[in-house]
DNA sequence: ATTAATTTTTTCGAAGATCAAATTAAATAA
DNA sequence: TTATTTAATTTGATCTTCGAAAAAATTAAT
């Protein structure tokens, strides 16, 4: 039996708390002078200035040197802005794609540092050839950013399958040949860097969350499409993850009672129906060519006027707008982000969709959830993970900070 | 813009964090001794013994006086149980059903002092008609208690619909007449007692987290069955509300595109499935019986081998399992439960359901989340009412405790 | 019986942490 | 220059938790 109830906060971790409070406030808000952070935070200024002054001397954030113009200020003291020390740390961003390994490297302001992109021998390795890779990779962004392995912190790494967070376990994976991989342990064992490995809609989810639409919101739901659909959930400042870690499983929730087969062998999941796999599946087309390729050969005939593909679009688009109404009505969150890097997935993410969606959702005479369309770079799955990275090495050093001063 | 990203407890609100994480856990275990909570909660000794001292002064718990057996204690001194004050608190908890009110008083620990049903005029009601209901109600069920009505520390109100529990807020009930009442004020305001009002499968959730299946998980579902199909989602210990306070809509996400046509006006819910109405309206019993009456018959043709009846049955069961296979590819849950009190519904709970549950869940080599099926008493709605305002109450003594010993 | 051992609970003092109030710092306005 | 204003820091009081020691209440052993 475990209890467990109410989160504790005795002794020692309280000031743990206060540190992560107080750095997550100057994260969220760029640059902020220590007098709105006691505002926003409604802590003391008095405790900002002690959490402040060690998060200093352990070189986490810095001051910003008062420029001339103070805006609007009247007069009294000026307030000194501090902001997240970018080079306290280097993290780096890796996602495990079908064709590549895309790795990213930031600072600890999340700014970009250098990128590197690793072809894959095929879209499916063993554990050991990925643990290879990821070595490689992380060798090569280096190498391309003239930064040494020794500088990175930590790695974030984003896969597509049911990844449980919590152990670094991989229960599958598309990208890999085996089931049930330890695959955190092997990284650690083969490679010198603190690993921190997730499903990459939830490390979208995260990077949303730290430097994207999320970040003044402390409930939101994300939505990703790739090969799969994808969705990761922010509840109270937090992914949820379920118990297996394998939840969120938006892709193979049923929008049909015994419909279409799915990848996973299983029927009427929404991935069967919006996936690019199963429009092209429809439509017949299977060229030879590029996924991608054959796809925009789609859109072109649909946008030609032919009605067959008009048919598959729409229907694609029909069944995920039920998707997302059924997301919204279970969770009614605050804000849902359809968070895409491809202009591929146009039509899921159209007006008439939306419209769909809306109307398609437990109507109540409040404002609808709000959604809304973010378009990355071709970096957002690996900014998610270095994300994901830079939350663990944060929460570790802060952890680690002892209150030394002279 | 507002921060507040980790949950601070600063100062004077340590303590409170610590009663009520010392009190939940006398609660849960039922008696308990101070070592064990100390055990449990990882707080020290010398602390649980500083809480509980106020605990039992401000009249919350009580010691247990030991009892002649101390099974398998071998030496040293015995430890004294604490457990919760029944008397400390008179508690009501109230459901609005089509047919009737349905009262409960309970004590402290949740054992049942009295009953009470009061039958409506209607199914639907003003606001105004259903406040002076609520005052008969409670009347009637001191009266038939032997109770006063000056004895009741607070009261719990469950009603089918969207309820924003956090405002006492009524979006929409099938019990009312009109949309966007402030139910809470309006009570507040006719009636002397403290309210704390919510959607009622919450109210169940929370039945379940107080006083049955969920009592020892942090993250569970609760699935109920009534005329509609409701949810609660339990997360972290806490029921999870959506941000307007209508989520969790299980019974209206979609499970057919342009489907069956739904009470709510649109189409293809899963209500409109599984819903009694619907199953009538399928087999086209209209007989101007009670619906159970006419429910009981459709059964019976069933029985009988009603190729028709088995039919109707069969596709509502195969629904509800898509629903439910939905939910756990979505939240991966420690724990499900189907909360019901009617046998009415037992083609839903069939073994041949939850085997179509389990197969349309997302494979992974893991226990799958267990599905526990909960049947209570008539009076289940009514006891979560009465959970739900335990927990308020409780939350505002505690809050209110001064530390004035002598 | 008496003493020792054991286990639970309480007491006491030290170590932190937060906060209000006072103080210091750094600017503008008069 | 001097007053005013605002930000940041320092100081002292209050609270809280915890470890260690003491007290309490038993059983086991002699």
């Amino acid at each position: 039996m475990m209890a467990a109830l109410a989160r504790a906060t005795h002794g020692l971790e309280q000031r743990e708390v206060g540190r992560q409070q107080v750095f997550d406030t100057i994260r969220t808000a760029g640059r902020i002078a220590r007098i709105d952070i006691a505002r926003e935070t409604s802590v003391s200024p008095a405790t900002v200035t002690a959490i402040t002054s060690e998060l200093l001397a352990a070189g986490l954030i810095e001051e910003i040197v008062p420029e001339g113009d103070r805006e609007g200020a009247k007069r009294g003291r000026p307030r000194v802005a501090l902001k997240i020390r970018g080079s306290a740390h280097l993290m780096a961003g890796l996602k495990i794609s079908d064709r590549s390994a895309t790795v990213i490297l930031v600072d600890f302001e999340g700014n970009t540092i250098g990128e590197y992109d690793e072809p894959l021998p095929g879209p499916v390795m063993s554990p050991e050839e990925l643990v290879t890779l990821v070595g490689q990779a992380l060798d090569g962004a280096c190498g391309a950013a003239g930064r040494s392995r020794s500088e990175i912190s930590g790695v974030g790494l984003g896969l597509s399958g049911q990844i449980d967070a919590a152990r670094n376990f991989v229960h599958w994976s598309p990208s890999l040949d085996a089931r049930n991989v330890h695959l955190g342990q092997m990284l650690a064992a083969a490679l010198p860097f603190p690993f921190f490995m997730d499903n990459d809609a939830n490390l979208v989810a995260m990077a949303e969350q730290l430097f994207g639409e999320g970040r003044n919101t402390s409930d939101f739901i994300v939505i990703t499409i790739e090969q799969g659909v994808g969705m990761g959930i922010v509840i109270d400042n937090q992914i949820y993850r379920g118990e297996r870690g394998c939840g969120a499983e938006f892709g193979h929730t049923k929008v049909q009672l015994d419909g279409a087969l799915c990848r996973c062998g299983q029927r009427g999941c929404l991935e069967a129906y919006v996936g690019d796999y199963a429009l092209l599946r429809e439509a017949n087309i299977r060229s030879g060519a590029l996924p991608e390729e054959d796809l925009s050969l789609l859109y072109a005939r649909a946008r030609g006027g032919d009605a067959m593909a008009q048919s598959i679009l729409d229907r694609a688009g029909r069944m995920f707008a039920m998707g997302l109404a059924n997301i919204i009505n279970i969770f009614d969150p605050a804000l849902l982000i359809l968070s895409g890097e491809q202009m591929a997935f146009d039509f899921l993410y159209s007006d008439e969709v939306l419209a769909r969606v809306r109307a398609s959702v437990v109507q109540v005479d409040a404002a609808l959830p709000e959604i809304r369309i973010h378009k990355w770079g071709d970096l957002m799955w690996a900014k998610g993970a270095a994300a994901y990275a830079m939350e663990g090495v944060t929460a570790q050093t802060i952890k680690g900070l002892a209150a030394n001063e002279a």
